[in-house]
DNA sequence: GTCGTATATCGATAGTTCTAGATATAAATT
DNA sequence: AATTTATATCTAGAACTATCGATATACGAC
């Protein structure tokens, strides 16, 4: 693949900057880098994802204000969310992080 | 030198990165890149750095909005001020700026 | 169909950030 | 010393963001 473009970013850089100027979602972020560190209480397989109620549940906050971040880092394209059954489970987008930090070096 | 840790950010990431959420500071870093290229006009030698009233003019945005700006970016250390008489000369801090991306690699 | 569980969305409040105009400081000029 | 020029700081309003509790939605189990 060429590395002279950030491909398809599929969420602009102003959306992913913001959504990481939030210490929580970046905690977040780095907690999906490794889920078996950080989540090995949870069932179903870590394939998957990481559980919503997971994470609420490691963050002292409510579930309300996690399901805002975990919107957040979607819709700014880091997460990929897969509903299965009553769960959603979420897991890092390395796609678009990797692509990111390429435009970041670029632009900055 | 060692490339394992980032050098001394001097300021956290978490000052950087919300010094960089807004698109006037990534702006004016963006110009700052290039002094030639968009601060031809300014008198004084560019090497001195960029001259704040020189940005304000460029900015649409009011002198004490990008005074403001400067200083959020300078206290971020993403940005160095030398003062030359009744001016300020702006520039970017590179080292600060690049050991900021390393940080942000190993991070996320 | 009702109940319980998981999650999103809504509404309100508190806190933060952006912006501008006005004022203050500091240097250069007269 | 008074004036002009460059810039920072102060003040205040508007806009945005974070957080929570409550409510709504969707699914699965009974």
């Amino acid at each position: 693949m060429s590395t002279d473009l950030p491909i398809d970013l599929h969420a602009d850089i102003d959306l992913i900057i913001k959504a990481l100027s939030h210490p929580v979602r970046r905690e977040i972020l780095a907690w999906l880098k490794d889920p078996q560190a950080h989540f090995a209480e949870q069932e179903l397989p870590l394939e998957l994802g990481v559980c919503a109620g997971q994470i609420d549940q490691r963050s002292g906050l409510s579930q309300s204000t996690i399901s805002t971040h975990l919107a957040i880092l979607q819709r700014a394209g880091l997460l990929d969310c897969k509903k299965v059954g009553q769960w959603n489970f979420f897991k890092r987008n390395d796609a678009v992080i990797q692509a990111f930090l390429q435009a970041m070096q670029q632009q900055l």
